[in-house]
RNA sequence: GGCCCCAUCGUCUAACGGUUAGGACAUCACCCUCUCAAGGUGGGAAUACGGAUUCGAAUUCCGUUGGGGUCACCA
């Protein structure tokens, strides 16, 4: 049996894509299942969309979850390799040069489009003179264009569609090599997943229409075809292909609005592949040896975000403190003023992670649960802080009896604080919501918050009483 | 528009000819409750349509409709 080898290609032109990423995981797993290779490669052929730190923002999002890659090439690095192989199939006749510029191939377009014809290149200089042709090609720019089968038809197969079968009649001559002297993706895709031994091309499923140019290309250079897996697409609420205007598509863009990793691989791997009626959580340990292509859906999935946000606060209430807390650190470092992080860097981020675990779906939600450690409430009235209770007496006495009662604790733990306001609630004969609603308006001044008994645990004595005191003071 | 792919609750999906069509998210109701969550209990919700094959079809075949993708010297 021959070795597992698969590759995830992306272009450095931009964020990585989540789109891109699932494709990522699908491959990533697929080669731990069989125990191959995943290997990188990046398609930097288009010179003018490259985009700087591309190539590191495309390693960073693998890495991020976890996927470290076996091999890495980069196709600019590979040009003459296509011109070798470019050059043969010229001389076997397969290909040739074609001279056609841009204006005239523009004009062609619209000459088509006016006829309501479909618009494709029309192989002017498939037949042009050998002679010709080689003499020009010493003086002027040209691209070169694979000679495609004009009749009969093309059969490709796709793991999870079966056959596929293609007219020629509807297949072009396209340039497989541009007048830069770079290969276009047909051309270097084919020539690199066959040098590169891919057994297995997984990829979206917007590449399915141009699967006979590259199967025509295999069988050209006489050459034997991966496998075929084609994704199905990841789509929009809408329905169309998930973009920009969609909101949040790059890895980046996840990351800044706190969604964690086992949860974003967890999610992802669901779209357009399950395990069973029943299972949905997993840990990617687990995933590499479940992973099955087999049960790769065929139909589009749609970006379910609340699913993701589900998945993501089951994780947060579920990885264990030290890793949350170490997330946390980290993203409220990147997201808050650095005179703020240095007020909440002196609480314990583990603290801080069993304060809001239960409560978060993202970071972010940590983050606006922790405001009230760096934000002391301000008030702009009284009516405010008594709220909560039926009368400003009312609200006095459990803001007094409160700090009393609290300076006279020692001990701050959560247990001890609940027991010692639950006793205060009964001797005073007050419901719940006057007694801790109260406080909590006190000590936090935040319509949603955690609960009063860890916000007073975290505070600590000396800012807790702080702050009751201020809102003494204040009525 | 041509070509290609796809079609089970709103969403992600299970079912590999025989199930009361299962699970999860979301949603609704109730419980719990210091806010918000979490948790618990329960409810509603799907095989796009039409033929054919078969004792029997979500499942196989054909058509219709619908959706998506793709038609560059971008990937």
């Amino acid at each position: 049996m021959n070795e597992t080898r698969v590759r995830y290609a992306p272009s450095p032109t931009g964020d990585p894509h989540i789109g891109n990423l699932r494709s990522a995981i699908f491959n990533w797993l697929f080669a731990k299942k069989e125990n191959g290779k995943f290997i990188l490669r990046i398609e930097d052929t288009d010179q003018s969309r490259i985009v700087k730190n591309g190539i590191e923002k495309q390693q960073e999002a693998l890495l991020w979850l976890g996927m470290q890659w076996d091999e890495l090439y980069i196709q600019s690095e590979r040009k003459s390799i296509y011109a070798k192989y470019s050059q043969k199939l010229i001389e076997e006749d397969k290909a040739y040069r074609c001279y056609a510029t841009e204006e005239e191939l523009d004009e062609l377009r619209q000459k088509q489009k006016s006829e309501k014809k479909i618009t494709r290149y029309d192989g002017r200089y498939r037949d042009y003179d050998k002679e010709k042709s080689l003499s020009r090609s010493k003086k002027e720019p040209y691209v070169i264009r694979f000679k495609s089968p004009q009749n009969g038809e093309t059969q490709c197969f796709d793991k999870i569609r079966g056959g596929i079968t293609f007219n020629n009649k509807e297949l072009d001559d396209f340039v497989i090599i541009k007048s830069d002297g770079f290969p276009t993706y047909h051309f270097a895709n084919v020539v690199d997943d066959h040098l590169m031994k891919i057994s297995h091309v997984m990829r979206a499923e917007e590449w399915l229409p141009s699967l006979p140019k590259h199967v025509n290309i295999y069988n050209a250079l006489g050459w034997e075809m991966p496998t075929f897996v084609h994704l199905p697409m990841i789509l929009a609420p809408d329905k169309t292909k998930l973009s920009k205007r969609h909101g949040a598509t790059s890895v980046q863009d996840f990351i800044d609005q706190g969604y964690i990793k086992p949860a974003m691989f967890n999610f992802l791997v669901l779209l357009g592949w399950a395990f069973d009626d029943k299972t949905e959580q997993f840990t990617i340990n687990e995933l590499k040896n479940i992973f099955d292509i087999n049960k790769i859906s065929k139909s589009p999935a749609i970006f379910n975000k609340e699913k993701l946000d589900w998945f993501n606060g089951k994780y947060i209430r579920e990885i264990n403190t030290n890793e949350l807390a170490k997330e946390i650190s980290i993203f409220f470092e990147n997201s808050i003023e650095p005179n703020n992080f240095n007020i909440i860097s002196s609480y314990d981020f583990k603290k801080i992670a069993n304060m809001v675990k239960e409560r978060s779906k993202t970071l972010n939600d940590s983050l606006i649960l922790s405001e009230f450690l760096f934000k002391k409430p301000k008030f702009e009235s009284k009516e405010e802080i008594i709220t909560m209770c039926e009368s400003d007496d009312q609200c006095k006495l459990v803001l007094e009896k409160s700090f009393k009662l609290l300076s006279d604790t020692k001990d701050f733990s959560i247990s001890n604080l609940q027991n010692k306001l639950k006793k205060l609630m009964d001797d005073l004969n007050l419901k719940p919501k006057q007694v801790l609603g109260t406080l909590r308006i006190v000590i936090t001044n935040q319509k949603i918050s955690p609960p009063i008994f860890d916000c007073l645990n975290i505070l600590e004595k000396e800012e807790s009483l702080i702050r009751i005191q201020t809102a003494i003071d204040y009525l």
